[in-house]
DNA sequence: AATGAATGAGGGTTCATTCAT
DNA sequence: TATGAATGAACCCTCATTCAT
């Protein structure tokens, strides 16, 4: 985690540093962040504790604060650690696509599966929207900016119509996350990778008629 | 409340009922009710209080409780409300549309407008995923099926293809979320009617080129 | 229920009477009257409302202040008046006794037969202690003064032993509230004049062995 | 708590243990045992507040909750607490006295002179039967229960009657409450050994005369 | 007399953060 | 670094009592 985005509090004096100088400090902050992933997860924001992350943790309540400044500093690096781990399950799969077109499809197939996997990465990313919105903006632009560029790259190849754009980009992002919703967290037993095909022929051939 | 069903709390005993009888009483609920919009739409749930909304309603902290038994009871209010005005919005503009594809581009674009008016019930309605989370689905739940019988009737009547059903519905919503979150709520400026036509297209046709 | 004692608010401006002058006045009060006795008797006076009170006489909650001026003062008169019942029930019987001894019998086994059919209002009485002290005082120097006179008497009469007195009455009276405690209120099954036989006997006869 | 039974509550998930780990928390315990014992001795339960307990322990409100999970709680421990401090005041001068009858004599005295020293614990105890009934109730069969293996001990050693049981224990038990009531906290004056030693009488001889 | 809405003081409890060891 | 006690602002909610009709 680092304190670029934000930095409102380095100005003011003491800039101490809570990077882990040791092999045991780095142990107890990886502790803390596996354990404020469960918290939050199962609680949401508000309802998790410090005290509960500690506990958790297996710490002592006062380490926290050895480590993180605050309750909403951990739950930021924490959305940008998920949203990196998102990133990088998601990513090479969808490089390894052959065209633009799977590309999509793979995406969401891969996003329903990291859902279900991970629902507590859900649930955080989506609650950052009431807790550090800053990090929340952040997460759906990156996410959206690179649909946009394949999306782009698909079109200079003449794979798909070339007047797509950053409208195209949020239509799918939208798309991707409420079936992430619907069929990653309610629905268990929905076979992924029809859904995936399924929505994929809609974003490749619209509702229009086709014969 | 908290993630769980809402459920009528009717069953332990005492069920007092708190609708108003008098006149009197129906105008405070009213002024209980605009001031829980504002202030949960400003503040958010959590940084919400009741005196901030008795404040603004300018009764006494005591008589918010003459009417809602807590503070999640007028947020889920409050929710079941917004929604159901989205809806009064929408739905008109939608049925007067001549045809499916129409209607998706006039039902996008009058979302667009209503977030754009209204942002704090898109914020209000979103934040009951963390807040009262049976409200959030039934919200959700209740406007994709609106999707899904508006393309089902589409397809019967031949305008669109007909193996539509709730995947595409669920596509379309988060799509329609996410552009009213993107030009919505955070683009003032962006041409609203201009972005659902090419939404519009995009669903209609899709990205694979067409000539 | 009068106010004469503890009258202090009498005093200050405006002492309204709170007498009812119509049928319909007393009916009310009535009404009021055995709510309270059920709400206090079932919830304890902390716990208990008086909208639970008038809730459970079918009355408006401000009704309540057209006969009474508070909470403690209906629970005043409350205890007055269950104190007089007890004493209805109990002091008829005693009377009846052939002798002294027989009296304190007979006065213990009706408690106990009164304590068991009106578990409230040993409740009621008791709590006096910690609500309206004066009423709780008052209870049992009364109650006691009566055991006082009964054993005064029978000395007069030669019954029993002469120097009884006012210790005698307090013991007495405190074996009868706590076998009433425990013979009336906590076990339902125990034969009460089986109870009130042993007990008298210990009271005429003590400890000490005789052959 | 409210009239039901005590209960282990380690039960759901988070025991947290409020056992102080440190010589400064035992100390800080101690102190708000203390205050506790003084502020619901002067107000009574419910006239009592946490914060009155902190301001007179010296320390912040906060603290009382590092200790005790609510007011109930710390109630029901300071009436076991106080339930122990009288029995280890009676229960040593009772065990050295050299029979049954003056047993009776001398923990009616120590307990007269008890309840002198420490009206407040009589208070507490009593208001136990409104706070916390699981503790009354346990309290006072903990305290008739002595009195009956005294009794029946005695009787075994040939010194009282041999029909002596539970119903003269609790005959005992409520002459002594209300004698310590009457003689301890309501009259400063009265000799309290000659008190004891007419009760004790009493309960040796019975009312019936004897020549 | 009756009704039911309005009032607001008051208190228990939470918990992020700080501090002393 | 780790520990766990200390701090106190903040807030929800209750309910006796008053008021207007």
């Amino acid at each position: 985690m680092d304190q670029t985005q934000d930095g409102a509090h380095v100005a003011a004096g003491e800039a101490r540093d809570k990077t882990p100088r040791t092999e045991r400090g780095r142990r107890t902050l990886r502790k803390l962040l596996d354990a404020a992933a469960v918290e939050f997860g199962e609680r949401g924001f508000h309802e998790a504790s410090i005290s509960g992350i500690t506990r958790r943790a297996g710490t002592a309540l006062g380490s926290f604060y050895t480590y993180f400044d605050s309750k909403d500093e951990i739950f930021q690096a924490l959305v940008r650690y998920m949203s990196e781990q998102l990133r990088d399950h998601v990513t090479p799969l969808v490089q390894a696509a052959p065209d633009e077109i799977s590309a999509e499809r793979i995406g969401l197939e891969s996003f329903l599966g990291f859902v279900r996997a991970h629902k507590e990465i859900y649930r955080i990313i989506d609650e950052a929207e009431f807790v550090d919105y800053a990090s929340y903006r952040r997460h759906y632009e990156t996410t959206v900016a690179r649909v946009r560029q394949r999306l782009e790259a698909g079109a200079a190849r003449g794979e798909i119509r070339v007047d797509v754009g950053e409208i195209h980009a949020w239509a799918i992002g939208g798309m991707n996350v409420f079936l992430g919703m619907r069929y990653g967290l309610w629905d268990e037993d929905a076979d992924i990778s029809e859904i995936a095909r399924i929505a994929n022929d809609f974003v490749a051939n619209g509702l229009v008629k086709r014969d």
